[in-house]
DNA sequence: CAAATTAACCTGACACTGTCAAGTTATATT
DNA sequence: AATATAACTTGACAGTGTCAGGTTAATTTG
């Protein structure tokens, strides 16, 4: 718990200077030195904390779910009274909705793990969040075949945040009602099960 | 049309060289050089055929597109006798299949664009592969709405491509009876629509 | 309290990247 | 046959991630 005699904590300041440059600057940008850069040490002083830059981008990746999870539970809870499948609605919107605000973490958080080291946290948080998507889907569904629904559920959802943040949905439709609509269509697709 | 004097002509051979190294090896070590290095050719000579890495690649992308419509195409027609959700979700299962053994080029068609151009024949191709699902999911919910349904579609496979292919799906889980009861849950919301 | 140890950070180097400018060579045009 | 042009090479530049070795400050030990 002892401090590190110059900045406090370098290793926090690096993961915050790197959530900062990933909100700031396109993604390409945003290099290990760059990161040393804005957190005003030299290009080498992250080796201390982190082994690489997978390391680094991974624990950021990690904080990530840890911050989804928060907030998609704030998402049921503010529909607690209302059904389970409220509740999944309500989840899917405020998914969308931190796909759209944190672009570039998200796309850490889902992409392929040769940028990005499987850390013991990240594992743990990305299970975390599964978790919390299963137990929500259980209560749609019934507990038994819930991994086949969630998996339903986070394909689609996963799937709309993609095509979105790569642009590749046709401009003449109307963002929100496909996020409603498709969010209406994946919950009712949960009952063919 | 007439043949450049040493390679025959070198925009296709590093185009394919191109697509075997994403093949080969791992995405991060795919550059320019070793591409041209693969074509037999100097780092720079790539630049009198492509302006830039990033346009290298999104011809590579727009290839895959047009691989894409035909393997699509080709599911659709060996169930053609049957009802039309038959024959969606045969191309369901070929869009999965397709992500699936062409994993490289796949992320690179729905990537960000920051590493990888919009061409001109990427965004024909992607219009098209969009326009032969719309077409698709038209003759199941008729053509008022397609282009919502056919982003239900889209999300919900492409999402579990891309799960699959990051390794975000909980590993107890049979991954072929979860591409199945996918699609069936996939189809079954659209008649939700 | 002083000395030794260790952790945190910096400097400099290495091999690699994409891109550009300038030079060379082979094809095409005049 | 002379000229022009397109295709390719060489060499350079600024940038990257990582590693080795040196310096400085905090911590532990005697």
């Amino acid at each position: 718990m002892q401090k590190p005699y110059h900045h406090g904590d370098l290793r926090e300041q690096l993961l915050l200077a790197g959530e900062q440059a990933l909100l700031e600057i396109p993604i390409d940008d945003v290099s290990l030195r760059e990161i040393a850069r804005r957190a005003g040490v030299s290009h080498a002083a992250p080796k201390h904390h982190f082994a690489s830059m997978a390391d680094l981008l991974g624990e950021i990746a990690a904080r990530g779910f840890q911050k989804f999870v928060i907030a998609l539970a704030s998402a049921a809870e503010q529909s607690s009274s209302q059904t389970p499948e409220d509740r999944l609605f309500a989840m899917g919107r405020a998914y969308l909705r931190f796909a759209e605000d944190n672009s570039a973490v998200y796309s850490l958080m889902f992409g392929q793990v040769v940028k990005m080291s499987m850390t013991p946290t990240l594992t743990k948080s990305s299970y975390d969040a599964w978790t919390q998507l299963e137990n929500a889907v259980a209560q749609v569904t019934g507990a038994s075949r819930a991994s086949i629904a969630a998996t339903h559920v986070w394909s689609s959802v996963h799937g709309l945040s993609m095509l979105k943040s790569a642009k590749r949905l046709p401009p003449h439709v109307s963002l929100h009602a496909v996020e409603e609509d498709n969010l209406r269509m994946m919950i009712a697709g949960l009952k063919e099960l």
